[in-house]
DNA sequence: CGTGCGGTTGATGTAAATCAACCCATGTGG
DNA sequence: CCACATGGGTTGATTTACATCAACCGCACG
């Protein structure tokens, strides 16, 4: 699947009326946290791209390969991750739909983790050259970009604490009210109950524990009324439950926070 | 201590000679990854700048404040943390010298983590204006910084690899090879032996353990002359023993990285 | 010459891992 | 339409890596 990615028509069409209705939860997902005027939302919005549908565990991009277009996240789920010498696998970062997949491709050689999609999705591919170039033209928009970049990694911060340093359940609770806190953000209206299509073998991953210990934790988190299961389905019932399992506080996601 | 660096004056003298060449290990630090002319490498080292000397333990910065500044790291250690809520304490970077300590103030509110030195250290502090100055005129030197954030970002993935699926073991091996190939980087000659000037503690605190098995496993990396100690000094030893026992990569690092 | 911080060591406790079944829904091919 | 394979999910028994608790040590330093 990241074959698929690499070659991009240079000479792409500019983008039509559907395209610009396509590209305004990224739009949305920046004003989470930058200011933009509106002809810098419309230059956003009309992004040359390609689109492209991908199945439950494509790979977007692989470490050590080198990545020449920028995909941006327009449905679905997607993570980062990366893989010990013993097979233990870590997933370093969820994204969700608005997310730039991968902005680093345009200053570092090669990637250093794995990009792949946890559902069904649909992302935008931009070409860099398109990119770069609206970044030049559009101050504000270089910096909701850059914003965007180290609000990430401050969501991995966040995640060294939560690894290192909470047990399973403040753990999972954490996580559960982080997505639910991002997913609000890019919503047009706020979602009343989320869905997390993540299976109990990928929140192992992402926490840094044993598919059976997720098993156990989320029940033990169910019993508490914080969230809701039936099959394989997981919903988030009572947010305020679990933040105050999980002690949560969400400064760390920088929300409506450029400085300036 | 963090008090002290909020009023910095705004008409600052321009650089002299002698800080000329205290800015050369920050200049050493970028072309670790990214390539500059020798104009770009004047002009960083010409940045009218604040010396500033703190004490071990010193804060820098602390969560929720706001830096209207850019200390940058001349020489000795820094860390930045993170506090759960019961009281637990997560660092989630080590700056070495030549390191950039808040690049994100710029376009963040307020800090998202705490800013703390490790041992006694000297900081450059540079007013913002002269750091915007910098970026606009010189785009090289903009790139690299970006591609400094972008590395710390990628560290902190592997932190999050490191601490969410290595044993105690492997995990303290693992972070005394990043040390090492980190010092190496900046060095003007690779330094013979490493001495890491770190409690255990801190160490604990670094890789999500407790002081006692910290203490423990040193003492198994001491047995399998990974390592010397004598009295409180830790120095690395066999970076090749080390490096076995980590299964350590360092693509992570990007050394050399920039990419175009 | 105390005092305290960092380090060391042993005994004990425990959260989470591991091991091993088994269940159930879904999909698939005969 | 049923046989069966498959990928989650669930559950209990057992093990283990690491945490916790509690001393004690020894150097540095005021």
């Amino acid at each position: 699947m990241s074959r698929d990615l690499s070659p991009i028509v240079p000479d792409m069409a500019p983008a039509t009326i559907a395209d610009i209705e396509r590209l305004d939860i990224v739009v949305r997902k920046l004003l989470g946290h930058s200011r933009l005027e509106s002809d810098d939302r419309d230059a956003l919005r009309s992004l040359p791209h390609d689109l492209r549908r991908l199945e439950a565990g494509d790979y977007i991009l692989r470490e050590g390969e080198r990545s020449d277009c920028c995909p941006l996240l327009l449905s679905g789920f997607a993570y980062r991750h990366k893989l010990a010498a013993d097979g233990g696998r870590q997933i370093v970062a969820l994204k969700i739909p608005g997310d730039a997949l991968d902005l680093q491709s345009l200053f570092l050689r090669v990637a250093d983790h794995n990009l792949q999609t946890l559902t069904p999705a649909e992302l935008a591919i931009v070409p860099i050259a398109a990119l770069e170039a609206l970044v030049k033209a559009r101050p504000a928009v270089a910096r909701a970009l850059l914003v965007d970049i180290l609000i990430e990694a401050s969501i991995g911060r966040e995640w060294l604490l939560n690894i290192g340093r909470r047990n399973a359940l403040a753990r999972l609770a954490h996580f559960l009210c982080e997505l639910t806190y991002r997913m609000h953000q890019t919503a047009l209206e706020p979602p009343a109950r989320i869905d997390v299509p993540i299976t109990q073998e990928q929140l192992a991953d992402l926490l840094g524990l044993t598919p059976v210990h997720i098993n156990r934790t989320l029940k033990t988190l169910e019993g508490a009324g914080a969230i809701e299961r039936s099959g394989r389905r997981l919903t988030i019932g009572q947010i305020d439950v679990l933040h105050r399992i999980a002690d949560y506080s969400d400064i760390y996601l920088h929300r409506g926070a450029q400085s300036a």
